[in-house]
DNA sequence: AAAGATTCATACTGGTCGGTATGTTGATGG
DNA sequence: CCATCAACATACCGACCAGTATGAATCTTT
């Protein structure tokens, strides 16, 4: 009689991922020390590495699959919201409030991975870069129906935008690190909720001349 | 006679400084060898020890010594200026400009330096919110000097604004690293631009309306 | 139930790194 | 010219860590 299987292999390796992902937030991947993984996940040496070949594949295995759903979860509000700009000041309150004290002072994982690996190795650079494409990508594509939509002001570039709104963000979360308190990356925040506050369009502008003039400015970079 | 003294106390510290920083900026501070400070620096573990207590010791200074002057050198231009939006403008415009492929490749130190090291050293993360707080100061007094005459908006919070305005341009730098090219770095920093932008006083404004200055628009105040 | 593959456990290895102990050389003051 | 100390040089140590070799236990298949 198994009520409880005694090998849950899948279960293990989800174990792997979740421990591995938390000591990586710590300590950064190159410190990160399998030993503390295995101690916290109460796995052996040999059963990592019969799920993973290296320690690198470990560290990809947990950027595809703990750290791309974990941003894409923080943002889908704003591609889904009718209003984006509703739905992105909203995220900002959401995430100077809810964030904990151990997220104040280890900082945003994928930022950490993006500072710290992407120089030094190619397989963190292209999966980091390809989580930050679609980041952008999403905002972009809110922004832009945003436009179409008329909620969002017709003269600013989204791409533009959304890199620049991306990186307060990362950019407040890494510099709060070096404060005690969460005062820095409230007050980032406030800036970007002042500056996001700027992009909506006139309240008295017609939405129907944004989506369908195309020759109006020709500040559309890309179509 | 000697022209060239044999021993360069002074000399020798200053080099293992430039070597360590170029290593930290390279590899971060803890996967930072000694060993190949030692080769670059041509100074070998004797001497390092004797002017230099512990590799942490050595971090300290790299921060107090290099980091530091290395930031308010950059954005010294800023507090002096007489119009610090268009001082801020330049800079970024420079920064994006003059930036090789090198530094787009292994970003900013001192924003390398907070995420890698704020976290688990105390020395270091003090030292680094020193390096922050006086330039978020800095930025905050040539806001203040910019509304009281007239050329910021008298709307908005400069401590905000200037939290803002690192957040992104760390962010950004952080960001890029995980791209090849900089376009994302200098999308970025249009996006800052545009902010920067938003952030001038209506041209009509009365600078006396903002604070009790009695100079309404003299440029020459600072010679 | 036997065979074979999967999943996990243990002990060990080679290499790197920060740090130290100890010796040597050059500068300096009397 | 000697004494003394600062400035450097060399060899070595213990700790840690990623990775491997080998074997045992468990599951699946037939």
């Amino acid at each position: 009689m198994k009520t409880a299987a005694r090998r849950q292999p899948d279960r293990t390796r989800q174990t792997l991922l979740e421990c591995a992902f938390e000591e990586m937030h710590r300590s950064g991947f190159r410190a990160a020390s399998l030993d503390a993984i295995l101690e916290s996940s109460g796995v052996t040496k040999g059963a990592l590495y019969h799920h993973f070949g290296s320690k690198t594949q470990l560290g990809y295995a947990v950027v595809e699959e703990v750290v791309r759903p974990w941003i894409e979860a923080a943002w889908r509000p704003v591609l889904d919201a009718d209003n984006c700009i509703d739905a992105a000041v909203a995220v900002c309150r959401e995430l100077t409030r809810t964030r904990s004290a151990h997220a104040i002072e280890y900082g945003c994982p994928f930022n950490n991975l993006i500072n710290e690996m992407s120089p030094i190795d190619e397989g963190f650079r292209k999966r980091l870069q390809s989580i930050l494409d679609e980041w952008r990508a999403g905002i972009v594509e809110a922004m832009r129906r945003g436009q179409a939509r008329g909620v969002v002001r017709a003269d600013v570039a989204p791409e533009d935008a959304a890199a620049f709104i991306i990186s307060s963000i990362e950019g407040g979360v890494g510099l709060a690190k070096s404060k005690r308190s969460r005062e820095f990356l409230e007050s980032s925040m406030r800036g970007l909720v002042d500056y996001l506050e700027s992009l909506r369009a006139r309240s008295g502008a017609h939405p129907a001349q944004a989506a369908a003039v195309p020759a109006a400015s020709s500040k559309t970079s890309k179509g």
